[in-house]
Formats: C-alpha cells, structure tokens, sequence
DNA sequence: TACCAAATGTAACGTTGTAACATTGCATCT
DNA sequence: AGATGCAATGTTACAACGTTACATTTGGTA
C-alpha cells in the first residue's frame, strides 16, 4: 500500500466500511474488518474515528460504547438517536423543539452546554409490530 | 416470598457512599472505597449497583461510564443530566419540556421508546464564570 | 430438621480505550 | 540531492470497565 494516497486511506478505509453497516460498530469490530487492508491495531482505528468525530462524519454512541456513520447532510447540531434494542438498527433526527427545551433547562439552570447526548433506547417500529400479546 | 430486608447489607453500604459523594463515582472507585467493609470483588459492586439502578435508586451517566445517587424524588421519570466537565459535579433535572419533544419525535416516527438517555456536558454555573473576569 | 432460593465470594476472562515511544512517508528549504 | 520537520502509522503494553461461571454461605420455610 504505498504511495501519497496512503495518507488518507485509514480513515477513509473505516467510513467507508462504517456506511455500509446498518446498525453501530464497535472499534474492534471495524478493527476485525479492516484487518486484512492493513489496519492492525486499535490504536490506529481509534486515531481515525478521532478524526471522523472532529469532523463531524461519523457519531459516538455512548450507551453502546459504538459507532456510527452520520446520516445527515450536515450536523453541526445534535443528533437524536433511536436505537432498537431488537434489531440494533440506530436512525439519526434533528428535533429543534428537543432542542429547544434542552436550551431552555439549561438557561435556567445557568448551565453552558457544550454537547448533548441524547439516545432514546426502545423498538422500532418495524420490531414492535404494535400488537397486543408478546 | 415474603419480605426479605436483612440481606441487602451491600447495596445500602453502596447507597450510602454514593451518596455522600457529589460527583459521579466508578464502579471500581467503589470497590476501593468499600474494600475495608467487606467487599472484594467488582462482581460485589455491580450486583449492588444492579439492584439499586432497578429500584431507581441511582442512575448510570453512559457518557462517563459512571453512576451517581438519584437525588430526585421522581424517580420513575427520565432525567436530564448537566454534567460540568471542569469540576465533575451533576445535576439531575426531570424536564416535562425536554420529554413532551422526545415523546413527539418518537410517536412521528413510530419508535416505542424504553429508555431515555440525556446527558449535557459543558461547564456548570460556578465553573464558566459567565464573562470576561476569571 | 431438611431443603431451597437468594446473596455473596472468587477467579478468570472479555471488551473498550489510552499511553508511550519508535518508525515511516512526504513536503519543503537550502 | 541532502537535511529537516511534521503528521500519520506501527507496536507494545497497560488501564479502565464489565461479565461469566461456578462454589459457598445464609436465612427463611415446609
């Protein structure tokens, strides 16, 4: 793997596997993946996602201690997860009036927010099929 | 299977020194603490830990792979955490603004949700010393 | 008493993340 | 071209967080 594009290729390397996963990855998972093109370490995965995060591409799911791809256009604002506890799926939201009434606590409290984590844990609604007995 | 209330030696000895701290506390700074009244082992910590978290006695901060003592009385509600990344400290909130938004958002996209986590970072009143003087 | 179930002890292991330091590849300057 | 400097990467070891599996103790109850 030599050359100029080489510099970049790690963290590219991982995005691109992360876009292709539906659900959140762990950093060992992506480490396992991406073993046979050249990334041997978790130092060396947890260097790219460092620098996905800074750049906004791909989100920390804290309550997974995983990963995921950003799905957005463009999120300089915080993501709202849904995260099924069946299917594993994870879809991102915007929600302004979320957001509003975080604003809205915080300003009370006197409190200067820096970054939210906001994952709602439950069943999408393709797995819980909304019936009455299970 | 009547009362049984002499067995939980543990969890009220956990309880108690969470409570005493105001900041939230590992699991394994716990066991450090705790190691002179008898318990020796993580597993002791969290089968306490376990136990207090499902009675709503305390909570886990996700994003700090830390629990604190819930210092609410509404402890069947989600709450909001400001966590002040400079001195530690948390605060609990239980906001109806903050869970009338999510429960919007998730009835718009029909997600049943189980469990909320929200937690803010940021700087805490006494830390951010609002302006120009420091 | 004898038994059962919950609580606890113990050891080992699995997962997630970081620190410290060496090495390599590429750009730039002279 | 040679020297230099920086960022990316490799390597190793370790720290922090959490779980599994199984043995043992304890107290209530049939």
């Amino acid at each position: 793997m030599p050359a100029r594009s080489a510099r970049i290729a790690h963290a590219d390397r991982v995005l691109e596997f992360m876009k292709c996963q539906h659900r959140p990855i762990s950093a060992y998972e992506i480490l396992e993946a991406l073993r046979d093109q050249g990334i041997t370490a978790a130092t060396t995965v947890y260097r790219a996602l460092e620098k996905l995060q800074a750049t906004g591409r791909i989100h920390r799911i804290e309550s997974l201690n995983a990963w995921t791809a950003c799905c957005g256009p463009r999120h300089a604002e915080t993501p709202v997860f849904e995260i099924c506890d069946d299917c594993g799926i994870v879809a991102e939201h915007v929600d302004d009036d979320v957001a509003r009434g975080i604003a809205a606590l915080t300003t009370r409290s006197g409190f200067a927010p820096e970054r939210s984590v906001i994952e709602i844990h439950g069943r999408c609604s393709d797995c819980h099929e909304d019936g009455p007995t299970s």
